[in-house]
DNA sequence: ATTGTATGCAACCGACAGGTTGCATGTTAC
DNA sequence: GTAACATGCAACCTGTCGGTTGCATACAAT
């Protein structure tokens, strides 16, 4: 599966990670332990995710000493703003 | 996984869903077992992707004698088009 | 009425995705 | 140097997804 159409695709339909772009969006920058906090699911879960948003090219990592941090890639940028314009979209036709 | 997010990034995330959307553009209405000559599974599998569209609202049927016809929904034709952008946007940025 | 065509339904199967636990490794603080 | 913290890696479990086969049903044509 290595399309990038479908690594966005496959990576945006779990809710938990589009509500991980939301949270990166928000904050800027976060860790994996950080993101554990808001989702009812263990550190290692997470973790996945985020490796599965990355190797979708949605979001990018840097290690600073013990901790490895995240953030959004420019194209995740456009896809989270891309989101919220759907869910308006969604909205206004009462779907 | 009733939330109609879910629904349609889940039902776009499989290339065979978006190459039948894609065909549906083009010819603007076909059946099951007309579909299954262009792709490489049995008509009950592209019976079901059907579905999965249907059930995203992407897509409708008609049944109209003995066979049924698929067409794009409003909101599905508009996915083909964003689709198409996407495609001509990553394309631009070489990824 | 019988035959061919199109669909629908259900059971089944292999692969993979999401999640967990356990442990090893690297890094900071004291 | 030792304790605490953050991460990474691997094995494992379970449910779902994409696909198949087999059969029953509905409609059309002759």
């Amino acid at each position: 599966m290595s399309d990038p159409l479908n690594l966005v695709f496959g990576a945006l339909a779990d809710p938990n990670r589009r509500q991980v772009i939301g949270y990166l969006s928000e904050r800027g920058t976060a860790t994996a332990t950080e993101l554990t906090g808001e989702l009812p699911m263990t550190r290692q879960a997470v973790a996945k995710h985020l490796a599965t948003l990355a190797g979708a090219g949605l979001v990018e990592s840097e290690r600073r000493g013990r901790e490895t941090r995240y953030r959004l890639t420019e194209t995740g940028a456009e896809w989270d703003d891309r989101l919220d314009a759907l869910v308006r979209h969604l909205r206004r036709r009462r779907v």
